[in-house]
DNA sequence: AAAATAATTAATCAAATGATTAAAATCATA
DNA sequence: TATGATTTTAATCATTTGATTAATTATTTT
């Protein structure tokens, strides 16, 4: 529609500056608040671009969430499905890669999150293959290490650990003065930290 | 302002019914994406009877998330001040109190640190007392434990374990038919577990 | 270089929305 | 009950905002 038909890379350039722009004001402000001319102001190009190479707002948000959506749960799966690794190794790659990531996309947590919570039925499609989790390796290997423990509640646990901080992390950042670490430090801290706690926590009972 | 003057108790019923009516629309939509009229027909009332008793959607909004704001600290402060109760004894009372303020209060711990994301500058009279947290018995009663022990680390992980999977709810729920328990029924089992999980948390290292 | 296609711009539109107003209805008080 | 104050309502305003359009500039193709 008024958009290039064949070549799909050589201009990419202001189609991308839009995304990228448009990233980082949705994720600063959410859906509803940013406006069109905010994300034309972040890329330094005129409001009529983002309709021309996105037709819509909502079209230009439902391409980022996606790919956010991606970036935000796409780091278990290797680790879920992984047969040569002890639960130990996994817990340490998971809290370091995961952490990792978050440090750089500090935002992402909050963004994807609230974009479930204001629209549940829209992510439906996102819990794809859930339901093999429950024959997957790992719930195998942490079954065995103790047969108590409930895989619903350890998943709850390593993502808590590791995401939750970044959600409170407006509130941290502005502690950051009373605090010992700032919060980049506080988060390195706790990729040491995280699989002895939850090591320690998968004993329990 | 065109208000009623003295009688400030008999006529809360229409302001207190908008209060009430908003509350529910903001946490489930955010401030952005509320319009003042869903408002009005959550409450059932004329769309200018907002504007009337309180005067903008911005001044409501800031009433409201005064009130949740608090609501969604103030279950820590009693535990962190005080000095007759074990540390086993607060994080029992800790996870009970506040997993069921939250079972009452779901979209509570979103709602509030959305806010505090979008506008954090505003928000730094709510750490008011911060500053004493770190000589409270609390921490000296952590210090006690585990001299290694951070309690920064410590008050991000029983947020997280309590809050998290709140923020995750939607999420969950989606999930429930795979999931052996429903939410709520996962929630009152990490009331009983994580007392555990924290005590087994603070022993590392 | 000329023609055709694509990208960019400034101006504008139409719908949505927070807020106001003036009149009507309700309530309180003497 | 009559008077005055308060509350509620329907209609309207002014601004914001997502989107479109027509004209202009840049790029590609022949």
């Amino acid at each position: 529609m008024g958009k290039a038909k064949n070549l799909e890379k050589e201009d990419l350039s202001t189609e991308l500056k839009i995304k990228d722009a448009a990233a980082i004001v949705f994720q600063k402000k959410g859906f509803a608040a940013t406006r069109t001319r905010d994300i034309a102001e972040e890329a330094g190009l005129n409001l009529a671009l983002i309709n021309y190479y996105y037709r819509s707002k909502k079209n230009l948000f439902d391409i980022i969430m996606a790919e956010k959506l991606s970036t935000f749960f796409r780091t278990f799966i290797p680790f879920i499905l992984s047969e040569d690794q002890t639960p130990d190794e996994k817990i340490k790659r998971i809290s370091k890669d995961y952490i990792n990531l978050l440090l750089e996309n500090p935002e992402l947590p909050l963004f994807v999150l609230n974009a479930i919570h204001t629209n549940p039925e829209h992510f439906t499609k996102m819990i794809y293959g859930a339901e093999q989790i429950q024959h997957s390796p790992l719930v195998a290997q942490l079954k065995r290490l103790n047969p108590k423990a409930k895989f619903e509640q350890f998943f709850l646990n390593i993502m808590a650990l590791c995401v939750f901080p970044f959600i409170m992390k407006p509130a941290i950042s502005h502690l950051s003065d009373i605090l010992s670490k700032d919060f980049e430090n506080l988060m390195k801290e706790r990729i040491e930290m995280i699989p002895k706690w939850m090591d320690a926590m998968i004993k329990v009972k």
